[in-house]
RNA sequence: GGGCGGUUAGCUCAGUGGUAGAGUACCGGCUUUACACGCCGGCUGUCACAGGUUCGAAUCCUGUACCGCCCACCA
């Protein structure tokens, strides 16, 4: 085993084991516990909010796994429709060709290819990430068996009248060529115009003037509408309108809904192209006019010089037309929002097209209940709002996608233009008895992506078929991802279990932080931020990294910024961490925050202490190498005091654990680790372990702690660091000739395993504060740390005569004491620098050691310090209200510390002026 | 317009009624045989602001400011 911490060496050689022995598969037996991954976009590649979450979720397995838990982590992948079929069709481009040249069939084809290449990707860097899934159980949403349950929900969804078809209004996006969800549009303020127009009334007589941001659907406009209290146009109800430029002739109509404060308070109505419009169309039953076609080109519902313009183009030539008619009566500049697809980013059209619909409100209901009756918990509780804000508000699911790589939808149409669904061509047939005369043709478009997602908890488990799986982990216990996907994902899937098993498909949701760089912002490939969890893992050169985050970048004065901005970060690359040393960076960041801020400040510090407690086990490694002859053990204060504080810590890792705070486990592993582990204990039996007065059962019942302490420590800290604790476990292991496969099915340490000892607990504290004591005395007086000081003690109690008789060798050791004499009164020594152990006094003569000057100015600022303290704590106690009303402990406690102080003001005092007299 | 977060040491973050904390950075000292990725000691804060409740507020309440996220059809 190499001397030094190089995580390199060893962690895919476990995995590689773990997985080739089987170990991540449910071991059968015990409580069930299920996670199920949000499966990642298969051709994709996991960013750092994957690896924050999958740190989470592995975390949690891993725990659960130790302590005997049935567990399993189902792992999979999402076929992703619009990001993979833009992923492959950006790559014909490249070739020179496209999807439209090859043909649906080719093109699916081609994306299994793809998706076959570029899938690994995925799982490579799951298992460098050490993600304990069964990998045996891995699926993908397009695997023939999830495939089917897709077609058996929309089956089942469509015979209870939950899924329609209907022709309404959609966001279309008109390069992606398809609807989208009101989900996946993202609407930003965008600075644009406000143009009057003014439309002439058909008897001439007069002109109204609209205001819009978009002149050019002026052209499919079927009325202008005013609210019907508004006196400037109350006579104009009923009347008509010329359109210009179209020349139509439309009616002004009256709607409550119009703001009369806004803009000129006459609205153009177009059914066709807004949202609003298509309602008031609908209370007015105005004709809808479609003048765009799936480009957002304009029609034939134009007049001839418009069509086939762009939207945009057209738009300028509609202006350019009514102002040479006179027909402008004014532009202002004006923001409005604007919507865009959230995977194309170009601006959505509302178009009227035939699109599938999942009815929402019945499911909905089902699953505000479940929540409101603690069926499914939200941790951090909070998330619960979101969740019923938009459930209580939710609209019809639009599912139909005009993609070619998903699910395709099972309806058939016939020439007739009737539609039925069934599982295959041939059940509809058969169900409606249709002949091979009747032409039959499937309909053409996919299914969302998130319709299969909406199903993965229980289409995973072997649903419908009343597996083993479905019957043992469902409902799973914990869905662990980022609270971004609410609505796109936990809601549906809440719904969806409930209405086809009757269950809920998780009993808690735990929503993690989204990951953000160092200053904050989202991470995206445009901002040229990105950090690639493999590089902290196995680490990138400064060029490599420019070469990632500038590839493809459109813009070049872009590339130059973010090549600035990451040499200015990364002036040397990334070194490589490793994967614990990410893997607690990650857990020590789960807060109930909603964000993080990656830092690699705090990454360093996990590495440093994988490093450490490698380096620790070294020692104890060395402590081992003499076979162990003899059987009784006599444990040291130092052996029952590390028990007692390891006990307290694992009482706060079960406890931290239970409520998701990860970050709260690390903490307390942290410090347990090097503050009291390495700091103090490993510290404490150097001296038993070394030449000394320790017994041969002492040394023994050391080796034990150690042995055991350190065992325990893999223990608890491999959910967290998996691989670095399998490393030093299996080395533990064989110097103790312990019989073990892997720490990772070792029984999870309880705090019973070790017990209390307050006594211990209070003499190690004595031993600490006495050493420490006399190291503050020695660093402020710039006394060499190795040079050994001779030490007087006045005011000993027996009981620190005893301590320092049974502690002798720690202090000799640990405080570098030459000598310990005991001397009646403080003042018997001339010229002293002294610490205060509540009634000892520990003087260090210095005499010939320092200058006098100093120890007097170390004394003051003491003095000044602890005065402070004093003069607070009085004004409590002096404060009748105080006394009278704080709870009877905390009044005891204030008093008692004053005396404290008040002795030690006393003393310091005295000392001071003792070393006055001397200068 | 509605909802939800955040504001604590230079930086990244814990702390949610009783003496302000960690990592990192910084200063001084150390080749003390596990570790210089270390050890020892030290410095660092009007806990955003203003009111209020309370014996006592970083912590609870109200308001304000700033930053951020989500939802929503004002053309």
């Amino acid at each position: 085993m190499s001397k030094e911490y190089r995580p390199a060496e060893f962690e895919t050689r476990h995995y590689a084991r773990w997985e080739q022995a089987g170990y991540f598969a449910p071991a059968g037996r015990g409580q069930p516990y299920c996670i199920v991954i949000p499966p990642p976009n298969v051709t994709g590649t996991l960013h750092m909010g994957h690896a924050f979450g999958h740190t989470i979720k592995d975390a949690l397995t891993r725990y659960h796994r130790m302590r005997g838990f049935d567990t399993l982590w189902q792992p999979g992948t999402d076929h992703a429709g619009i990001a993979t079929q833009m992923v492959v069709e950006r790559l014909l481009n490249r070739e020179g060709t496209s999807r439209q040249a090859l043909g649906r069939e080719k093109f699916v084809e081609r994306v299994w290819r793809w998706k076959e290449q570029s899938g690994n990707t995925i799982t490579a860097q799951m298992r460098r990430l050490g993600d304990s899934v069964d990998w045996s159980r891995d699926c993908f949403t397009m695997d023939p068996r999830l495939s089917g349950v897709v077609i058996e929900v929309f089956v089942r969804l469509y015979d209870d009248g939950l899924i329609y078809r209907g022709k309404r209004l959609v966001n279309w996006d008109p390069v992606l060529h398809t609807a989208l969800s009101d989900l996946e549009v993202l609407s930003s303020e965008e600075k644009g115009k406000l143009w009057r127009l003014r439309y002439p009334l058909a008897d001439g007589s007069d002109a109204l003037v609209v205001a819009t941001t978009r002149p050019e659907t002026m052209l499919g406009d079927t009325a202008v509408a005013v609210h019907p209290d508004d006196p400037r146009y109350r006579h104009l109800i009923g009347k008509s309108v010329r359109l210009p430029l179209a020349e139509r002739v439309i009616p002004v109509i009256a709607d409550g809904e119009v703001d009369p404060e806004f803009g000129t308070g006459c609205v153009k109505i177009t059914p066709g192209h807004d949202f609003n419009d298509y309602d008031v169309g609908l209370r007015h039953a105005l004709p809808v006019l479609n003048i765009f076609d799936a480009d957002a080109k304009l029609n034939a519902e134009v007049p001839e010089r418009y069509r086939g313009l762009d939207r945009f183009v057209a738009r300028e030539r509609v202006v350019e037309d009514l102002r040479a008619a006179g027909l402008i009566a004014g532009i202002d500049d004006h923001v409005s929002m604007i919507p865009r697809g959230d995977r194309s980013g170009a601006i959505l059209e509302p178009l009227l097209t035939d699109q599938w619909y999942v009815r929402m409100a019945p499911l909905a209901a089902e699953a505000i209940a479940a929540v409101e009756q603690g069926r499914v918990r939200f941790v951090p509780e909070n998330w619960s709002k979101t969740y019923f804000e938009w459930m209580r508000n939710i609209k019809d699911w639009c599912i139909s996608r005009q993609l070619w790589w998903g699910h395709r939808i099972p309806a058939w149409y016939d020439n007739h233009g009737h539609v039925y669904v069934g599982r295959d061509e041939r059940e509809v047939r058969a169900k409606h008895r249709l002949g091979d005369e009747h032409v039959l043709h499937q309909d053409e478009d996919v299914l969302d992506t998130w319709f299969s997602s909406a199903l993965w908890p229980f289409s995973t488990l072997g649903w419908p078929e009343r597996t083993r799986e479905l019957d043992r982990y469902y409902p799973t216990n914990v869905l662990v991802t980022g609270f971004d996907i609410i609505f796109f994902w936990v809601a549906r899937m809440i719904m969806m279990g409930l209405k086809f098993t009757g269950e809920v498909p998780f009993r808690e949701v735990y929503l993690h932080a989204l990951v953000l760089d160092h200053e904050g912002q989202k991470m995206t490939k445009s901002k040229g931020n990105i950090l690639d969890p493999l590089d902290l893992m196995d680490g990138v050169d400064l060029k490599t990294l420019l070469a990632k985050r500038t590839e493809g970048m459109m813009q070049p004065h872009l590339t130059s910024r973010v090549e600035q901005a990451t040499r200015a970060e990364f002036p040397d690359g990334i070194r490589a961490f490793g994967t614990d040393a990410l893997r607690l960076t990650f857990t020590s960041l789960a807060t109930t925050g909603r964000d993080v801020r990656f830092d690699l400040g705090r990454i360093d510090g996990y590495h440093r202490f994988c490093n450490k407690i490698w380096n620790a086990s070294q020692y104890v490694f060395a402590q081992l190498v003499e076979p162990e002859h003899g059987e009784d053990l006599r444990y040291t204060a130092a052996d029952r005091w590390i028990r007692s504080r390891l006990r307290r810590c694992i009482e706060a890792v079960h406890e931290s654990f239970k409520s998701y705070r990860l970050d709260l486990v690390t903490q307390a592993l942290y410090e347990f680790t090097w503050y009291e582990f390495c700091d103090w204990y490993l510290e404490l039996t150097k001296p038993v372990l070394g030449e000394g007065p320790a017994t041969a059962a002492e040394q023994r019942a050391t080796r034990a702690t150690l042995v055991e302490v350190l065992g325990a420590l893999c223990k608890l800290l491999h959910p967290l660091a998996p691989f670095v604790t399998e490393e030093l476990w299996l080395e533990l292991a064989a110097k103790t000739g312990a019989e073990t496969r892997t720490v990772m099915l070792e029984r999870f340490p309880e705090s019973d395993d070790f017990p209390a000892d307050a006594a211990a607990e209070t003499e190690i504290e004595w031993l600490k504060s006495f050493v420490v004591g006399i190291r503050q005395i020695r660093s402020e007086m710039n006394l060499s740390p190795s040079k050994p000081l001779p030490v007087k003690l006045a005011g000993a109690t027996a009981a620190d005569r005893a301590r320092l008789t049974s502690l002798r060798m720690y202090i000799e050791k640990l405080a570098r004491v030459a000598s310990i004499d005991h001397v009646a009164d403080s003042r018997a020594v001339r010229g002293a620098a002294s610490a205060l152990l509540g009634e000892l006094h520990v003087l260090v003569p210095l005499a010939g050691l320092v200058d006098v000057r100093a120890e007097i100015e170390r004394l003051d600022k003491q003095l000044t310090r602890t005065r402070k303290d004093l003069d607070a704590c009085r004004r409590k106690l002096d404060n009748a209200d105080f006394v009278d009303n704080a709870p009877p402990e905390i009044v005891a406690k204030e008093n008692a510390r004053a005396v404290d102080l008040g002795q030690r003001i006393e003393r310091l005092d005295l000392q001071l002026k003792r070393m006055r007299e001397i200068q």
